[in-house]
DNA sequence: CCTTGGCCCTCACGCGACGTGAGGGTCTAT
DNA sequence: ATAGACCCTCACGTCGCGTGAGGGCCAAGG
């Protein structure tokens, strides 16, 4: 049977591809049949069976038909150049891919903490990640996301209740006038320290990229970063009359 | 001018994307413009500017037109759902990318040593790398690639030809009757033992599947095995002679 | 008023590798 | 003769637009 050709249907089982695939092989060149029957069958023999397996063997290997076709007709590009070229295009394919997985995993656990999860939750989101993926290097972001994954999404709630919390606590003494000097507002500002800390997770370089937003940015995660600088004045003064820390 | 609302062009130029892709967008139902003029010309506001930014936000986080409308519709699935999936699906991407990486990269190193790169050497490389896939962990491979990568392409080619040489002169002796037991059989076997100690690197499962290869498939990379396992044979009386190893 | 140039409009094909029918012959066994 | 399995050749659909083709609309200059 394969001596005298076989056709369409059979080369397809034998082989693992579609009917359809064959002829669209034939269609643009790639494997023509041996022969035809007298009623227009298309016959394929012993040759087009292995050229079929090279077809399909490079087809894993390498972007597009015709590159395949290339290289089996011997024009082109040598193997070996093609498959550097894939190779780095495939090494690029996949960095881009990274840093997008990455982003995602970012906005996602940051979806994860947020209450309700609108559209419009996930746009701001979004910005918001882009703006600090302008501020903060790779490492530090992986940091910061590393540190958030470590405290749950129950932990970033609590700690954006518990800075929400210090705001309110922080700007009611100083609308009632209370002297930073005092020992409430130094309770306020080592609490506000304590914040600090726990974002940066005592990286330095996290904090002065989060000092860079701070200032240049108009609003972080929701919170106005003007009246935040605002209650970061009057907080830096507290802790300079507590401690003698620049 | 925004007031009233601006035309294709306007907004393509003030928003970065091609006057073609507004119009694809409108086909699509994704952002329909907010009105028309007499003309016939489309018109956008505010709001489609807007619409237009969320669009092109979300286009670069998710899979298709389709589900960026159906997001900001509010149809289908939640947000997070729809990220959460994404990261899925990008995950196995890079997964079957790296792992396509990797055999291409241990295809092209074997190339670069080969004298001649021609299709066939191509076929026969993939189809060995595929065969060593099957004998070798992921780890394994991994390392073989590492010991050859530190012997450049020079260092492979002299392997080889270390082999051939060696075992040309194993047959000979073989042919020739020679004792297994003499000095010169002795000699030719710990060249043996030393070549098969680079290739395996004293790892003694690289070992063993080298040996399950050896055993199962009838050939390698050249050599035929059948034959190999003759000579082994033969090269193991010497050493058995030689030293009192197992 | 007419022309010129720069907008805008609506089709509609092209890309890549096939999937999926539609409509109709061929072969084999009953 | 007929059923059922196989084969044939179109040809459209997929996805996100790019790229014309052929033709109106509009503002400014001659």
């Amino acid at each position: 049977m394969s001596r005298r050709g076989m056709t369409v249907g059979e080369l397809a089982r034998r082989s693992g591809v579609s009917v359809r695939t064959l002829h669209h092989y034939e269609t643009v060149g790639l494997l023509m049949p041996a022969g035809r029957t007298e009623a227009g069958y298309r016959l394929y023999d012993d040759a087009d069976v292995v050229r079929l397996h090279q077809i399909r063997s490079l087809r894993q290997l390498v972007f597009g038909l015709e590159q395949v076709r290339e290289l089996l007709d011997g024009k082109g590009f040598s193997p070996l150049q093609v498959i550097e070229l894939h190779i780095a295009q495939l090494r690029q394919q996949i960095d881009g891919q990274q840093r997008l997985s990455v982003r995602l995993e970012g906005i996602a656990a940051t979806l994860r903490a947020a209450a309700q999860v609108s559209v419009d939750e996930l746009l701001t989101t979004m910005e918001e990640r882009t703006r600090m993926e302008s501020y903060y290097t790779p490492e530090q972001l992986a940091e910061l996301q590393e540190r958030g994954r470590q405290l749950g999404e129950d932990g970033l709630r609590r700690a954006e209740a518990d800075w929400q919390q210090l705001i309110d606590e922080v700007r009611a003494e100083m609308e009632r006038g209370t002297d930073p000097a005092s020992e409430r507002v130094k309770a306020l500002a080592s609490r506000w320290q304590a914040l600090v800390e726990a974002f940066t997770g005592g990286n330095p370089e996290i904090g002065s990229s989060l000092q860079r937003m701070w200032q240049q940015d108009e609003t972080i995660h929701g919170f106005d970063t003007a009246e935040m600088r605002k209650l970061g004045g009057y907080i830096a003064q507290a802790s300079a009359g507590a401690t003698p820390e620049a």
